[in-house]
DNA sequence: GCGTCGTATCGACGCGTGTCAATGTGTTAG
DNA sequence: CTAACACATTGACACGCGTCGATACGACGC
């Protein structure tokens, strides 16, 4: 498959690197931590102390309709990155724990567990 | 601005989170790897033991024309991922000696240090 | 010089996605 | 029951981006 031997170009990649498949999922996920307004949801519910925010807080703060909001809420949901229950009237959001360390270092925050 | 001050709900998000700008540059930087191509290509690079590839390597593996790879190739360039050698008639790449930690913890490779 | 080869760039296409107004759904207050 | 509220969902729009054929730009060999 490509005689592309000719002088010193061209050996064949021997490696077995990243599948079709891994790759696909990889951009995934990337994809989910690919835009601005997704970042700052993340940070602003991984940086509050209760560990849980509700919606009503995160409208206002990021410049963006309640709709588009809850879209991106959404789509951190589905990605796992956050849990959503709901609690009477408003919906609560906070880190899913198991990749509570993941979001962290995503984020840059040094960890003051030390 | 919004008194969310009813029963329980609403506590303002005292903290001061990852701002506008920077959540901005992130944003963009995991857009470069939020693509299956380009972390394909980012690993066929980053696995080749001499530590540089011909892009004539690169055209075929991936199943797309060779304008689409040139331009993934542009991309991870401009982000600084990889550096771009002409020499002669081919274009050699390698991934950025300073980056290359980081993109070897990006494909998951069991680093052998140890 | 001329032709060929390796890459980058251009133009155009289609699809994905971030956005918002409007609407729907469920809950609480009266 | 009705009204107001919190949030999700829908529909529509614009823009970005991945893709490829065609073309342009070099470098090499003749």
């Amino acid at each position: 498959m490509g005689m592309t031997s000719e002088v010193g170009c061209c050996v064949p990649v021997t490696s077995s690197s990243l599948s079709k498949a891994d790759a696909e999922t990889m951009a995934k996920d990337f994809k989910v931590l690919a835009d601005p307004i997704r970042l700052r949801l993340l940070s602003l519910i991984a940086s509050v102390p209760e560990g849980e925010v509700c919606a009503c807080d995160l409208n206002e703060p990021l410049g963006r309709s309640q709709a588009t909001v809850s879209h991106h809420l959404t789509v951190l949901t589905k990605a796992g990155l956050i849990t959503r229950e709901q609690r009477g009237k408003w919906a609560w959001f906070q880190v899913t724990p198991e990749r509570a360390e993941f979001v962290r270092s995503i984020l840059g925050d040094e960890v003051s567990v030390s």
